[in-house]
DNA sequence: TGTACATCAGTGAACGCGCGTTCACTGATGTAC
DNA sequence: TGTACATCAGTGAACGCGCGTTCACTGATGTAC
């Protein structure tokens, strides 16, 4: 049962694909090697063919999700516009599409080297990106408003996912925008 | 081997410290209850005499962990002598004794409910608290403001932690800082 | 106050399930002639 | 171009370890008389 060349890289994208939905869905350790297998399509047996380990698999997943972001030709995106989006219900709603850092912030602290570097990279492409549009009148004081506003992002999403009240839960991401907005405003 | 009920109230909080530090520090699965038990100078037997699974364990560690911060005579804190402390290289490299948010956020999302409602009032708490004292003209103003002020520390302590470069994470604490400065300067 | 006995917190061996990982086998692909 | 064979991605059964949980047993506490 030999395979073409381009169905195993097919194979191997369906892999990251669902790893990187499922990851961010239900974390590193709540979701099983079968699961993510059997969701690309394949048996876990196949698993190993394609990756050293599971936490390999990690660390492809996050270079695979993040790429978007890290390229070089990134395009520049403007703070508030991209808080439109990270602070909508949908983005809380759908972690399994969204942010890597809000789903899996806490766990990725704990995880190998090779994840951890990746997802460094990755703030400092962000930071850099946002830097170019965030308003002060030094690089520093605009690298401070793009440390500051994405950091704002990621805790009031990760706290809107966390909070068993819809009613804070929507009062949270609202707030922030509204915080960001004027702090935006104000140089 | 019966025990003094003095004893059984020493041993009950000898494990519940133990599982707030162990958690923060490793996370709610990287931690197991006989380790738990054995931190506390316990056996793994004598576990499920004190709690009835390690579900009820991590909902009850958050109330102890919580408890000093969801009292109705908590002190009032101001947002930024809070970050002062929050935005610490101390507090960052120490999560077993840290806030919990930034050391187990992204995990307690898919936890229990009597978890999610424990931390859920916990935040609503913070975020009473932070609004007595925060910036802004109107009531609806100083809350935003420490929404949005709080979420970008649990954000910022969050990423410091997860990033592999030592001068990147205490740029992120020091940008945040200054940002949070600023932003409560004005108004 | 002293003695006999019931209680029950803690012990540690054992259970059983789930999960990451391995491996002998299959059969379609693609190469050699 | 057609045929024979080697390759190797995928299959699915099996392994083994770790962890949450259970349970028969122990022996100090504390109660009854």
């Amino acid at each position: 049962m030999k395979i073409s060349k381009e169905q195993v890289a097919e194979n191997r994208q369906a892999v990251l694909d669902a790893a990187a939905t499922l990851f961010r869905e239900r974390g590193f350790e709540g979701v099983t090697v079968a699961e993510i297998m059997k969701t690309a399509g394949l048996t876990h047996g196949a698993f190993y063919g394609h990756f050293a380990s599971k936490d390999d698999l990690i660390a492809q997943t996050c270079t695979h999700a993040l790429a978007p972001f890290s390229a070089e030709d990134a395009p520049v995106v403007g703070i508030m516009d991209f808080a439109d989006y990270y602070l909508s219900a949908g983005h809380r709603d759908d972690p399994g599409q969204g942010c890597i850092f809000s789903s899996l912030g806490t766990e990725a602290v704990r995880s190998s080297d090779a994840t951890r570097h990746t997802l460094t990279e990755s703030v400092r492409h962000r930071i850099e990106n946002f830097s170019q549009t965030a308003p002060g009148k030094t690089a520093t004081e605009r690298r401070q408003a793009a440390v500051g506003s994405w950091a704002a992002m990621v805790g009031a999403v990760m706290l809107s996912r966390l909070v068993d009240d819809k009613e804070l839960s929507d009062q949270l991401l609202a707030d922030t925008r509204a915080w960001l907005e004027k702090s935006q405003a104000k140089k």
